[in-house]
DNA sequence: AGAACAATGTAATATCATAACATTACTCAA
DNA sequence: TTGAGTAATGTTATGATATTACATTGTTCT
């Protein structure tokens, strides 16, 4: 499912998801090792949270599961960690649906493409350098110095394409 | 300013503002004549607020100049609005800053791209069919049906861009 | 004039996010 | 090992964005 230029095709419900999380979780362990940052069990939490599907997820869904019996954790608890988790790069945010999902070349600088399925909420990460090329040609023209770019595509990935046809 | 490719350069002080105004305001009332929607006070107000200028604007600030003095108007009377003049490509929403901006092609079904100053917070709206044909190809590769682009690059125009390297 | 529908007003509430301050946990030098 | 300094988390309150539901007003068309 993983790969050096991300997913590369939409998630399917046959893939191992298993081993995404694996490889999702010992990236995360490499990078803050490496780097000397701390990834608490809080934020291992939110981190497999966050990995438990390959939908963007909400901070407050994220926050209900937190704490699943008795006394709930408040949001500063859950935004700590999502912020702590964008500036590692372990995570991106999806602006166009205010969630969270994994990211697929953690802590390695990026700006990625992201295809959004509107039935199913499945979410693939690309990156193509033809996007950036493009973008990076354009913002040159206007004399523009880009610093963080929003990709975001929605629509119906192929899955759901397929049954609405019918 | 305006051009059938969209604003080419970034806005500019010296720019004569109310001609941008003026053709948004006479491009949407055509659109709604040949259209037979209608344009009413409400909805051009809004239209007009947010052309004020070029910057990206929320809707609680556009709910505060609806009525400047005394009685103030509730939310959904500018979501409406807002939504509105969305629907018929009137105006664009800008996900990553959850505000809203005139649309430079009015009426007319186009997915653009976005580049805004983080320093001023002026904006531009590029069409750029590189771009989208880039995404689109990807999106083939996916087995994806692309229904929307939300593309928002975040950085420095260059003027403010100059003024930071003093 | 009045029926049908579109637009707007109003009150309440949902959803997403941060500020400010208190408490706990970790690190590291002495 | 201890305690001072810092990092992380807990807690309460509030800010910012957006929608639901229902009442009222305005427009259109016979």
């Amino acid at each position: 499912m993983n790969s050096k230029k991300g997913i590369q095709r939409f998630p399917t419900p046959r893939h191992n998801h298993a081993t995404c999380v694996n490889t999702a979780m010992h990236q995360a362990e490499d990078y803050c090792n490496r780097t000397g940052v701390r990834l608490t069990q809080l934020r291992r939490r939110v981190l497999e949270l966050v990995w438990s599907s390959h939908r963007p997820v909400g901070a407050y869904d994220l926050l209900e599961q937190l704490e699943p019996k008795g006394r709930k954790a408040a949001p500063p608890t859950v935004y700590r960690s999502l912020d702590f988790l964008l500036e590692h790069k372990l995570i991106h945010r999806i602006d166009s649906l205010n969630a969270f999902i994994g990211c697929n070349q953690p802590g390695h600088e990026h700006d990625a493409q992201f295809f959004i399925c509107k039935a199913c909420g499945e979410a693939a990460e690309l990156i193509d350098p033809k996007v950036e090329r493009a973008l990076v040609k354009d913002a040159n023209q206007l004399g523009f110095n880009i610093e963080k770019q929003t990709v975001e595509i929605a629509g119906l990935c192929n899955r759901c394409h397929q049954g609405r046809k019918k």
